[in-house]
Order: C-alpha cells, then structure tokens, then sequence
DNA sequence: AGTTTGCGCAAGTAGATCCTTGCATATATA
DNA sequence: TATATATGCAAGGATCTACTTGCGCAAACT
C-alpha cells in the first residue's frame, strides 16, 4: 500500500471538511482554526499540513502567524466524479433504465444467442 | 475515535470508486466484479459490504449469487458539498474576492474602531 | 530583558483500514 | 452422487490514521 494523498482522501475526514467550512471565504491563522475544535492545536496543525500537500490550502507566513487560505480547485475533481451520477438523485433513474433496456432488447434481437443480460429463471 | 461509516469514507477508496463505476448503470455478481482487480475475492467482498453498509449498493440474492446493484442516491451528499465551492473552478474567484473587499470596507467605514480585517504592516 | 504568543518537530499510542489465507456452506452442473 | 462454482466467516498482519504530550524557538508584547 503506497502513500495516498489524493483528495477524496483529504476530505474524508470530517474535521478537514469543517476547517475547509472554516476558511473557504475567510482566511485565518492556525490558532483561530484551531480555536473552533475541541482537540489540540497540533492535531489541526496536522490536518492542515494534509490539506497544504494535496493543494487544498496555501499557507503566507507573516511574522510569527501563519495564515492559511483555502484554494479549493482541486475539488473539482470530486465534484466531477459525483456528477456523472446525478441522475440518481434527480428521479430519472426510472427513465434511464428505461432507456437501457430498450438497448439490449435492441441488441438481442439483432444478436440473438449472445445475450449480454445475465438472467435465470427462479 | 469512533467508527465512521459515511459515504466521504467510503469513497475516499480507490477501489470502492472504481467498483462503483463498474456496476454504476450495469448489475454484476460479487466475482464478476472482482475479475477487475488484482487482489482476492474477499478484499473486493468486503470493500462491497462496506459500500452496502453505507447504503451505495444494493445486494440482490439469486440463487448462490450475488447481485451488486449501485444505488448512488447519497453521492447527492457529497456533490452538494462541493458545489458549495464551484466558484473556485470556474474562475469566478477574483470577482468573488473583489466583492468581499468591497463588503468589508463598507463595514470599516460605518463602523471604524472594530475592524473585522486582522492586519498588520510588514 | 522577561514573558507571552504562535507555531513546528518528534515520539508514542490506540484503533482503523486494507488485504491475505484457510476453511465452511449452499447451490448449480455433469 | 460427485464435482465445480459462488460466496461467507474468521483470524492475522502490515500499515496508516488521528490523535496526544513534551519540548523548543522565534516573533511580539510589557
């Protein structure tokens, strides 16, 4: 098992999506991140380290404070992935299948014999 | 930390996305989908109980088969989440950005003194 | 100068995750 | 009936993960 850093990773911690929630608009230092957890300062540091390697958030250092700003275009990656699903929750599954089972119904009449649908009787 | 089983989870798997994409629009038994990948049966057995368990597959029993159907209404979750950041995508940012600035120095007009902007020179 | 504040580094830990192997069981097929 | 097929159950191992605590250090107040 090699190292994964992607970003479906990334976000499926809920605090990483919470300090995402946090900075999207609006960028803060690491104690007022942490400010809004009820764990230790360096566990969000943490997080934040993991958010900073897969590109979802740059950190400006200024003096002693760092300052992390969220750069969520990554998450378009995500976002594409679930979209080619929509139709699931959009109520046009029942038409969809539909449609797919004209298809084969098509298929099997023009190739009878080669039956591409899996089916048994009981 | 306690056990989470949400659909974040279950699709920061590599491999649970690409069963997912697999049976998305076409039922497959348990072996028909693990004939994809290159580890054992059971592995991909039990990526497929956990993808059950938090409700993205169906399992339909069929003699001494097992019919995986996807059923990927949840994944609306996880789209509405980063559809709440499309504006980073779609290069919209910097008008977004402008527009905040803008609604902050209104707020430091009107209200000079409780400065919401933490700054500082150099 | 002394103290506080913001943060990093490092080590340690409990438990989760991903995968394996071995064996059992029901259902088909010859 | 004997054999092959589709699958489940259970235990074990190597990592990985999400924390913690303790210490150190530079920047910023007093």
């Amino acid at each position: 098992m090699e190292i994964r850093r992607d970003v479906f990773q990334a976000i499926a911690d809920p605090t990483r999506r919470e300090i995402i929630d946090l900075i999207a608009f609006d960028t803060k230092n690491l104690n007022a991140i942490a400010d809004n957890f009820d764990m230790s300062r360096q566990a969000i540091s943490q997080h934040i380290r993991i958010l900073e390697e897969c590109g979802l958030v740059v950190i400006k250092k200024d003096g002693r404070e760092r300052f992390c700003q969220a750069k969520l275009e990554k998450l378009y990656e995500i976002n594409e992935w679930t979209e080619r699903y929509r139709v699931f929750w959009t109520g046009k599954m029942g038409a969809l299948r539909k449609f797919l089972d004209q298809e084969s119904d098509a298929l099997n009449r023009t190739a009878k014999g080669s039956s591409r649908i899996k089916r048994k009787n009981k």
